[in-house]
DNA sequence: GTGAAAGCGCTAACAT
DNA sequence: ATGTTAGCGCTTTCAC
């Protein structure tokens, strides 16, 4: 048998069987490799990296050459080759609750944006809420080797959960990627992660306190998963806000439950049929407050008219909203963007004070429109005011 | 020099240099390796190997040594290697103008969710309606070797473009990976693509029908790039709606533009002030209806009352403006997943068939909320009634 | 049931 | 300025 004639190495296709493509001469369905192009050109497979990466001189006659053989070949770089032969991978992970949500939909454009700046591509997952998949994600990301996992997002207050996460945090450092925390807390000074996050309690403060200081004393705390870190800042910092204005804190004002439009609906329109009396809410994030909105409205009751309401977030529903909604503002995008940019930092750059945990911390700040004024005398108290 | 007694290939790091670590027997920073898990569990890479697949028979006792190796030593397949030896990269790639466009967003979680539901991962960016950058992204993803690459929303009309479009797509198929145009109209019988498409003009005419059987002869189209695939069909469905009801096209009342807010309350308040006079109108997306409905809101007039309002899309926002917007339904979240779904399918499984060139069409349909209603005898008019 | 060895496509020394 | 060559970490025949 003449092996000579043949290309070097016409292995057989995937299926085990060589197709019936005879022994022509243009290999049927190869993709065309690194050694295709450095034949075709006449030269070495280093002067065609050298082209591709021009971080190195190469004759422009050459270039041209190189250039004209790869476009005749149609050649496209195998980015798993070149990944492995050294060079990054140039991909950074997020990992987000659920894409639809805009909350988490502008942190990961604030991630994809910086990303692609940096010339990377960026993997995107979704939880939808579930912890385990979260892990499994991360997994997945480091065996892509990925130079950054963003965790996006609040996260259960759980033990072993957060251990195995610490786990992880560590293997991704090893290997010399950085596990981002953002907007959530960290886990530890040990834990070797970075974390961007935002002042969920002081904003929460600060919104409480703008509803006191318009003479609210019975405030409604709705929506928000105990169990989740975010939500219990945000309590926290509502709490914080009364104590501090003497107000007694009453168990049954406070109503946390999921970070649902259908929540806020379903408990705001059962509050305000057989609940306790009050004339402000506090919706733990500005779905919930859409939510409640509704239901006020379906039970007649005005805002802010006959009741304040607020909400924590600030994301496009809150301008659609009437009245507007007053609200906290999260520097969303922001957010993602300095996730990266951190992550990145700490460890690609020269290890100038490489701050292997650091946490940066980003501003809040309410942004006051028309759901929230001064409550009025008459209190709509029970019943289906106005309706039907 | 003995070269016996040391590991296989003690390779100096990345930086070119050996760390201090001399001659240790524990690699200092390395990762672990098959190699690694292999001498540790008294096995050959192969056993490893076959251990991770589950695709070929071990001995229970060697699969026990094997995965504690794996464990002791925080072993974590390298993704890019496995890819470069022939398996799947199992990688979807996704391409969108806006991830916080819910439009996208709700297509992107199709894509995400199936392609999860497939056990590969999801790589997204953002073209933010730049051409150049949709092109630069297949090609990156071509060079990560994704399995598919979807292709969101409507498309320029621009001759060149299309055509570089249509070499990215065959060379994706060469490779054996699909485009998969979801949203936008096909490239041409022989251009090796698969399309999800849901049917615009369908949905447009439908929408404008229902307005002139509510009795609106003069109706604004409001909105969409003239020079965007989407946009025209709409637009297009709008106009064969009013030919056959036998209704005189206005110039003055098609009013194209950026599918934005911004362009929707602008213009639409500009129109109010000083335009041509009209009994509703039609949006060309629900987030131009959003803007639209503010601009009427300050200029007093009421929806529907004075003015029907239409949309197209049924994003959320739908549902949170008052009233409620009467729009064409898309089955976004579908389209994503039939986008990997029939991509997946027409290379991947055995032949049945293989529709290279298949077309999958959604159906839409209006959904009858209350911003759209019969005429009023008194149109507003020029001026800025009730206003001031 | 398990091992040995040949690549996959590319980059980066080290020569020339 | 350009060529040679040795891997990167894994999968996969082909032997045993």
């Amino acid at each position: 048998m003449d092996r000579m004639s043949r290309q070097s190495s016409t292995a057989p296709g995937p299926d085990g069987e060589v197709q019936g493509d005879g022994q022509g001469e243009r290999s049927g369905q190869r993709r065309a490799t690194v050694v295709d192009v450095a034949r075709r050109a006449g030269v070495s497979t280093a002067t065609v990296s050298r082209v591709m990466n021009r971080n190195y001189p190469v004759a422009a006659a050459t270039r041209e050459r190189v250039e004209a053989a790869m476009r005749e070949l149609g050649y496209v770089v195998n980015a798993h080759a070149r990944a492995l032969a050294g060079a990054s991978g140039r991909t950074v992970g997020i990992i987000v609750g659920e894409l639809i949500d805009p909350f988490y939909a502008y942190i990961a454009r604030g991630v994809e944006r910086e990303a692609t700046a940096g010339d990377r591509l960026c993997l995107v997952c979704c939880t939808q809420g579930d912890p385990q998949r979260e892990l499994a994600f991360i997994e997945l990301m480091h065996e892509r080797r990925a130079d950054a996992v963003v965790l996006v997002g609040g996260s259960v207050e759980d033990r072993a959960y957060k251990a195995e996460l610490a786990r992880r945090a560590s293997e991704l450092d090893a290997g010399g990627s950085k596990l981002v925390l953002c907007g959530r807390p960290s886990l530890g000074e040990d834990v070797p992660t970075v974390g961007v996050e935002y002042d969920n309690e002081g904003g929460a403060f600060a919104i409480t306190d703008h509803l006191i200081t318009q003479g609210h004393e019975r405030i409604l705390y709705l929506g928000g998963p105990p169990g989740l870190s975010t939500a219990r800042d945000r309590l926290a910092g509502h709490r914080r806000a009364l104590e501090l204005r003497g107000i007694r804190r009453d168990p049954l004002l406070e109503q946390p439950g999921a970070f649902s439009r259908a929540f806020g609906h379903r408990r705001m329109a059962e509050l305000l049929r057989e609940g306790p009396e009050f004339t402000a809410v506090f919706a733990a994030n500005d779905i919930v407050a859409a939510g409640a909105a509704q239901a006020m409205e379906e039970a007649g009751v005005r805002i802010p008219q006959d009741m304040s309401l607020v909400g924590y977030d600030d994301i496009p529903v809150a301008q659609e909203l009437r009245p507007r909604l007053t609200t906290v503002r999260i520097p969303l995008e922001e957010m993602g963007r300095q996730a990266v940019r951190v992550a990145l930092n700490g460890g690609d750059e020269d290890d100038w004070r490489a701050p292997t945990t650091g946490t940066l911390r980003l501003g809040t700040h309410i942004v006051v429109r028309e759901s929230a004024g001064p409550p009025r005398g008459g209190f709509p108290g029970s019943g289906r005011a106005r309706r039907g």
